[in-house]
DNA sequence: ACCATGACGTTTC
DNA sequence: CGAAACGCCATGG
């Protein structure tokens, strides 16, 4: 146990609240959670989230970008986008068309 | 305690 | 536009 348990739970309940075919950011994450900061333990809860027993999408969160900068982290070579195209999301070269529009924003819209 | 390593983000070149 | 330098901070050796 530590004190960060607590803040990589909140991280996956707003994974899970992430709706279909939308995404967000590592950034927006941590700065709803009030820990503009730290962005990187999003990141890292990701690379944690399969130990998880509730399911977590992390293929829904990208960096600011909207790019998938973590893809390394699923298996095969593109299964990040093949998910994220089975929910609508369209991807070229790495970068998420039309981010702006699909992005969700937990700070606005949570 | 020190150093290296990131699924990050911002700034600068 | 890509690369690098910082700042940030938990984790691991």
């Amino acid at each position: 146990m530590s004190t960060s348990d607590n803040f990589f739970h909140k991280v996956y309940e707003i994974a899970r609240l992430i709706p279909f075919g939308r995404v967000t950011s590592y950034g927006a994450i941590a700065s709803y959670l009030g820990a503009a900061k730290s962005a990187r333990m999003v990141g890292w809860a990701m690379t944690k989230s399969r130990t998880q027993t509730e399911e977590v999408p992390a293929h829904r969160v990208v960096n600011r970008n909207g790019i998938l900068t973590g893809k390394h982290h699923f298996e095969g070579s593109d299964l990040m986008q093949q998910l994220l195209e089975n929910e609508g999301v369209k991807v070229v070269d790495d970068q998420i068309q039309n981010f702006e529009k699909i992005f969700w924003n937990p700070a606005e819209e949570l």
